[in-house]
DNA sequence: ATCGACGGTCGATAAGGATCGAACAGTACG
DNA sequence: CGTACTGTTCGATCCTTATCGACCGTCGAT
């Protein structure tokens, strides 16, 4: 048996991803960072991640983070030996929602910080 | 004097627009409703919007929303005798963030209803 | 002046979500 | 085996927010 349930490797399928849903995992800040962070330097274990955005958080923040991405459709997980690899779910957004990443990763950082 | 507060006409300049904001306005369904059909019907009033979106909530509850996408950048109100004509900011949206507001209004049906 | 329609504000409530520390499980390496 | 590292889960806390009903001000028409 597993310690990590299954639920935290899988993600939603293409015909089931939400707009609000979406929209309201980039919402937060620190996820927005993170999404951001993910679009410039491609994918990152989670750890490093929170260290690219600049996110200075608990571990537990950030897994509650990462989690409320990887059900919104917006990042999958990959397990790579100790380590869960993020990476952005390009193809399938820009299939559902053309446009919106690219905006939102685009916008320029004058408007994203508060 | 008068019993509206100003802050219930205005709303906030384009240097001013956070991308977090934006997305937490357009998070919650009923003001995505809303938006879209802003974007569909040009300028409406908000009893007229509500009808127009399909929204069965109380008119406080529409208020609210209606607040806070004026507060978010989304939304402009102007009065009109006893009406309050609310429209998109597509120029300054688009400003801000290019492509945004397109992406979201112009996604699919499916994709948008829960 | 009164009446009805339009909407905003207030107070209460209930639900959701961000945050943390502690405890736990899987992996890698000595 | 034991240690260090990676990340999840749990429970508690605190804050935000969606919702409503009741009340009030403004406007246009009667």
């Amino acid at each position: 048996m597993r310690f990590m349930s299954d639920a935290a490797q899988t993600y939603p399928p293409v015909e089931e991803l939400r707009l609000p849903k979406v929209l309201a995992a980039l919402a937060d800040p620190a996820r927005l960072a993170a999404v951001r962070a993910l679009a410039t330097n491609g994918e990152s274990a989670c750890t490093a991640l929170q260290m690219e955005a600049g996110l200075r958080i608990s571990r537990s923040t950030f897994s509650h983070h990462q989690r409320i991405l990887r059900e919104a459709g917006i990042i999958r997980a990959e397990v790579r030996g100790a380590q869960r690899i993020l990476s952005l779910r390009r193809d399938d957004l820009d299939i559902c929602f053309p446009g919106l990443l690219e905006a939102v990763v685009s916008a320029d950082a004058a408007h994203v910080t508060g």
